[in-house]
DNA sequence: AGTTGTCAAGCTAGT
DNA sequence: ACTAGCTTGACAACT
């Protein structure tokens, strides 16, 4: 099991999601966070490497405005190199890299401009993968969609939707269970349908559920993944078990996690944590798995 | 230097 | 018909 975090170094300093106003657009201004976002995003992965952390969600942020009309600037060409480096450092150290684009990426909404605009948004996340050069285990995590006041229709939306997607994007996106509109059962319904694997993500299933218990969700989400998928990926977050509303865990509860665990124990899956002290609670957690601690050295390839 | 409002993109529930 | 909340970091405009 690889343990990661999602976008965030906070023990670093930079930041590889930096990005500005539209109105301020400028393509010096777009050239230099996309360089400080990269030289970030690999330095947040060595530090990783060094804290044997080998997985790792990457910010849909990295090129700011890059599915955006206003970006005519062609950031693939031109930092192809750059991009492919972080790649190979990636692979070279068999890190697994998953993919979030956020709540505006909808290829279930009846609005044909919007599920244009989500296309193009996740063509850029492949876009990322294939110049990293990552297989189809990289995987691009996004939720099913909106109701729209009929969820068998916006299924079937769906459907008919994810057939028109670029093979290079199927290859990599996987649908995720979320706390009121699409729970682990409908997931595996347009699982079975279309055969997209679903992400799990542990708090949301405790929200919005079909009565499974975890470890039958777990039987019945792992079938959805195929070899060339990977692991399966899991979410796990331990916010918001609100003694007082709103208020969210600063780092992991350590006792929470451990019952979690003991209880899927003999499943195999890769494991995000997401917390708002992000590598901390990872470290915390994988010292407590005593899975962490020491640098591995890793055998050069090529 | 520190604080607060706002930001490309949308859905939903509550009014 | 309209708006706040979602969840959250970071920019931008203020003290």
């Amino acid at each position: 099991m690889k343990i990661g975090y999602p976008c965030i170094n906070r023990s670093l300093g930079c930041s590889s999601s930096k990005t500005f106003r539209l109105k301020s657009y400028s393509e010096n201004l777009l050239i230099e966070k996309i360089n400080n976002n990269l030289d970030c995003l690999l330095k947040i992965l060595k530090y990783n490497r060094e804290h044997n952390i080998l997985f790792f969600r990457i910010s849909s942020d990295l090129i700011p405005f890059a599915s955006h009309p206003v970006c005519t600037y062609d950031w693939k060409k031109l930092f192809k190199e750059k991009i492919k480096n972080i790649g190979y450092f990636i692979r070279e150290n068999q890190i697994r890299i998953s993919m979030h684009p956020d709540q505006f990426t909808l290829i279930n909404s009846p609005d044909e401009d919007i599920f244009k605009r989500s296309k193009r948004e996740l063509q850029y996340h492949a876009d990322i993968l294939a110049l990293m050069g990552l297989d189809s285990s990289a995987k691009i995590q996004i939720h099913v969609g909106g109701v729209y006041g009929d969820k068998e229709k916006s299924i079937t939306r769906f459907i008919k939707r994810y057939k028109k997607l670029s093979k290079k994007i199927k290859e990599h996106l996987v649908i995720e269970n979320d706390e009121k509109s699409y729970c682990l059962a409908d997931c595996l319904n347009l699982s079975a349908r279309i055969n997209i694997p679903v992400l799990f993500d542990v708090f949301h299933h405790s929200l919005y559920n079909n009565k499974e218990s975890l470890k039958a969700a777990f039987v019945l989400f792992s079938k959805t993944w195929s070899l060339r998928d990977g692991v399966p990926l899991v979410d796990y977050s331990s916010q918001a078990q609100a003694k007082r509303s709103g208020s969210h865990t600063e780092s992991i509860d350590l006792n929470d996690f451990t019952g979690f665990i003991k209880e899927v124990e003999k499943f195999d899956f890769d494991l995000m944590l997401e917390i708002k002290d992000k590598e901390k609670s990872v470290l915390k957690v994988m010292h407590k798995l005593k899975l962490s601690g020491k640098t591995k050295k890793t055998t050069k390839k090529a």
